[in-house]
DNA sequence: AACGATTTGTCAGGAGTCGAAACTAACCCG
DNA sequence: CGGGTTAGTTTCGACTCCTGACAAATCGTT
């Protein structure tokens, strides 16, 4: 293919793209296009975690041979996914290798976070997570399809920012929310947008003609951890505090939905019969040791002896709730997720105290509590993780 | 095809199998072989679920063709896994369908309970999960490789009268053994046997000449709750009861492994920091209050008001140790299995109103908590499960 | 009784996908 | 300079699935 194209128009591909939602579900059929496109995301992936690599080492790392790697990179080439890099004469006997190389820069992909309405914040980032422009808007107090038609303003400036800035195409749009989101994007359930049951990733698909993947905003925060952060692949939890408290847990590299998707709802956990009230109209929530606001009203003009002894009851709170969710599901990592100067310090030492006493000790030093390695990106980096997934197939 | 074979004789098959351990990973390769394989096991297992079906029917289910279909099912014939049943005239305009059926009594599954060494019990089961025959042995005192040797006989001869009774074939065998175990079948951890690290699935399978499959106790008893108890596929967990206190999850229909494969070992969750002393060392493990022998002889003699404060008290444990897994989980049902007598009146109340007490509200009654539905024949079952989605592919 | 409509199951042909074997290209080493 | 080695491509064959067409069997209508 020698056809030039104006850089981030969106084009027909060549190869077939991975169906919406990713990876091959067991319980229904696989025809062969559906094998080579899961094939081309196998690719995608290795390229996406090992970068550069020549043909044969593609071949020797997914267990094709030569041939279909062969194949499969001309059209990703095609795609302006992939490109031929410089040949390096390494020293060896044979031939040299020509490494193939993800255009990780060259490729754009549009996050939106709506966790605070007041500043939604919308970014265009390359494929290596990097944020290459950012840009906010103050949503506040709108709701509904006035919220809805806000949303898809917002997302159709940052989204032709994105078009006119990428050298290859632009791949998509992630958006993570605050609220109940299903696998297919449709917000179930958002108070503080006062949605309910809006298929958002399909109306804003039809609306901007790019491919848009919804997720919960915690959710995100904890497939950021996992794609750019390096949280655990086989089981880790992600525990984002801020207005209030959510979580998101990856298992064996995938996100973890529950039955009502509501999977990683635990801000309003009871944790004390009689503790304080809460929003939402009972007492003793998680959310009411464990939230940014509360945090910082009770820290207010204490003395530091005071302060750590709040910090260090509410990493107990914390730690005793995490506790039976890590010895049942074996995690291997908790991440705290919010302002480092509430969660690094005494309550993040009493939370992986609670955890460590109360779980099985092993051999090693697992569960890790630590912090979260993304700073205040990591839902933005998650939306665009969401989309890598969804676009490209791979996680 | 029209060689005949002596029942249960092990024979080539016709078709390929899945590879063992089931579906598909995500960051592998997809050959047309193995897209074959995984169109074949949703065929058997949409046959298995919704019972006999004709081609066509199978057509619709699956999305496949009716020539795909056709082909796949006459590779399930020959393999003696499926038959062609007598065509009902059903009152519908057009050609007679002709149903296919899973020969699901004529194919047998070997199935092993570890659980208890004094009391080991074997069983021959069909596909339906119906228990044809069974026998058990006192492996009492055995360890190490005097064990092993011990189980392979024990399988041997429960194999040999299940090659006997089969009118088709034998699929394989399963076994459900206390300790930790990983997707390979490889017993990592198993105190009370003796053994570390014993690839119990392949030298098993290599001495008997069968496929055999390994799996953790209470993982077992919560594969059988989901594929014969009808446990809700999206998400569950079963909380087993016994000597001691284990637990399976199983999310989207896949049970949930974990980093060290030591997924749903809560009994050593510590509840109470100045709790009774457990056996493992330390104090206050929920299996001090959750295990038949502790609640039994904490119900000894006891006056019947006593006795409901006790098994109240030790669900409100339970519960209390649960709720933040189906919260963080979302999950829809949490099962009790073990002796009804004990779990059956107020403990299973108690963990019932923990758990929902601590959850936020929800329109249905979910999370259920129930006691599981198969009685004790939970783990062969469970074991016999793993044999089908080992060797058959589907769940 | 005959005919069309409908449904089932199969046959024939074609498009994709992958692998094995052979080949060319390019490099190192002796 | 020639042999050995590695990379990437070409060719061919096997396998899987789909589309379109067909025969078979039944119901309903004429």
């Amino acid at each position: 293919m020698t056809t030039s194209t104006a850089p981030g128009a969106p084009r027909p591909r060549t190869a077939p793209r991975p169906a919406p939602g990713g990876g091959l579900r067991p319980s229904a059929k696989v025809l062969p296009a559906q094998a080579r496109a899961h094939n081309r995301a196998v690719v995608l992936g290795v390229l996406f975690h090992s970068g550069p690599l020549s043909r044969a080492d593609l071949a020797r790392a997914t267990g094709l041979t030569r041939v279909t790697v062969s194949e499969i990179v001309a059209g990703l080439v095609a795609d302006d996914l992939v490109a031929e890099l410089q040949a390096r004469s390494g020293g060896r006997v044979g031939k040299p290798a020509t490494p193939v190389g993800l255009r990780g820069e060259d490729n754009l992909v549009v996050a939106v976070d709506l966790t605070r309405l007041s500043a939604v914040r919308g970014a265009v980032l390359d494929l290596t997570g990097r944020v290459v422009e950012e840009t906010t808007a103050d949503l506040h107090g709108l709701r509904g399809s006035a919220a809805l038609a806000a949303v898809e303003e917002f997302c159709r400036g940052v989204l032709g920012s994105a078009r006119s800035a990428a050298r290859a195409s632009v791949l998509g749009v992630g958006i993570g929310t605050p609220g109940v989101v299903d696998e297919h994007g449709t917000v179930v359930d958002a108070a503080n947008l006062g949605w309910s049951d809006v298929p958002l990733a399909q109306l804003l698909t039809d609306a901007l003609g790019a491919g848009v993947h919804v997720v919960n905003d915690a959710n995100a925060g904890a497939l950021a951890e996992f794609t750019y952060g390096g949280s655990s692949p086989s089981g880790s939890m992600t525990v984002m505090v801020g207005e209030g408290l959510g979580a998101g847990i990856v298992l064996d590299g995938h996100l973890v939905r529950g039955g009502r998707m509501a999977a990683g709802e635990i801000g309003h956990l009871t944790v004390a019969p009689n503790g304080p009230p809460c929003e939402c109209g009972r007492r003793g929530c998680l959310e009411t040791y464990l939230s940014v606001p509360r945090l910082t009203a009770a820290l207010e003009g204490r003395t530091p002896a005071r302060r750590r002894a709040v910090l260090t009851a509410a990493g107990r709170r914390l730690g005793a709730a995490l506790a039976p969710v890590v010895a049942a599901l074996d995690l291997d990592e908790v991440l705290l997720s919010g302002p480092r100067d509430l969660l690094a310090g005494p309550l993040l030492d009493a939370a992986r105290r609670s955890v460590r006493d109360a779980c099985l000790p092993t051999a090693d030093d697992v569960p890790t509590v630590r912090t979260a390695s993304l700073e205040d990106s990591a839902v933005l980096r998650g939306a665009a993780a969401l989309v890598l997934s969804g676009e490209l197939g791979f996680s």
